[in-house]
DNA sequence: ATGTCGTAAGTACGATCGTTCGTAAGGCGA
DNA sequence: TCGCCTTACGAACGATCGTACTTACGACAT
């Protein structure tokens, strides 16, 4: 059936090197990544992750969606528990201020370390980076929407209002990044007001 | 009195390579600088731009610093005329869209470019970086203290509200780099709510 | 058993990087 | 005039980069 051990065991080689890349990317950036640390770190020759990866742009395409995956598990489906509406909204949010602060990636939110690099470079990883912050919004959205229709809020523009939140939760982000206090405090003062 | 043509010669070399640098970083992020490509952008031998900047920290700290001197001049300065408070407040917004919208640096917003390359990466760039996003702020809950102060708003917390303006706009200044368009009417629709 | 496919190592190539050095040119103060 | 300083060039250094091979080994299908 899902036989040859050959290709499963190269997906675990693939999939090793992402989640070490993530990590290293949302420090040094996906354009920081390179094939001879990234095999010095999981200890494979330089050319055995250049085989696998056979250039360096979907190296980075394969990291993107690997963070991804991180950020869905860690994020997102925790949160499928909670009833839709202002509840798992606000869940969404403490669980992304959580993703934040604690090192998940050690460099913070991914996506904030590097959308900026590449918004000026069109390609696929922009695209991939591009199409996953719409996808972020529009759970968003969809959750205030849910609020909205069960009547715990009234006069909220959903997409104006996922706007307004993504772009506090980034700039907590880089309020933490730089070790200023407080920060999520704000995300916080300011959701509860709009929501009140 | 200040004569010797030597340094003012030398000055102005800084000056033209450094000017350079800050549109080459708005794309390509401070770390993406190289002498090589600044020498032969600005016609001069990759040794000559290295001895007027010893080392390639130097040089990104002159960057951020003569972005800083730009900025001022596009969307600080031009608001001095403007009465304080709500007035000059609403003018910081609008200099600042149109700084993020035209091409006044070829990458959108130098900070939003680049704060996030080095928010992970201790030094005098990113001691720069950081305190010119303080004086931002500090300009921002100034002109909302004035504007409480006339009696234009009421129940704003002035370091909160240049927080929520501040997020905003850098989440503009990302939508505008992808592409979407909008962006800069939400945030004229969130600020108007807020300083309504 | 034979040939094929994918993983992986190893090597090499050309390019670019930051930095250093020696040297020349020219304005400067004594 | 002389010696000094700063700009600027040109060359070279070691290192790292992305990529392209050749080779080997194990797993698969025929």
């Amino acid at each position: 059936m899902t036989g040859d051990q050959r290709v499963t065991r190269g997906m675990r080689s693939r999939s090793t090197i992402t989640r070490r890349a993530v990590d290293v990317a949302s420090i040094e950036g996906l354009s920081g990544l390179s094939f001879g640390s990234l095999a010095a770190d999981v200890g494979l020759s330089k050319g055995g992750v250049a085989a696998l990866f056979p250039t360096k742009e979907q190296l980075q395409v394969a990291t993107v969606e690997s963070a991804r995956e991180v950020f869905l598990e860690a994020v997102v489906q925790p949160t499928s528990a909670v009833p839709s509406g202002a509840a798992r909204l606000k869940a969404l949010i403490e669980r992304w201020i959580a993703y934040a602060e604690a090192p998940l990636f050690p460099g913070g939110c991914f996506w904030a370390a590097n959308l900026p690099d590449f918004d000026s470079r069109p390609g696929p990883v922009r695209d991939s980076l591009a199409r996953q912050r719409r996808s972020w919004l529009a759970l968003l959205a969809e959750q205030v929407s849910q609020a909205i229709a069960a009547g715990e809020v009234t006069g909220l523009d959903p997409e104006l209002t996922a706007f307004q939140i993504d772009a506090l939760l980034n700039s907590a982000n880089i309020a933490m990044r730089l070790g200023e206090t407080g920060g999520a405090d704000k995300v916080r003062r300011v959701i509860d007001g709009l929501l009140a």
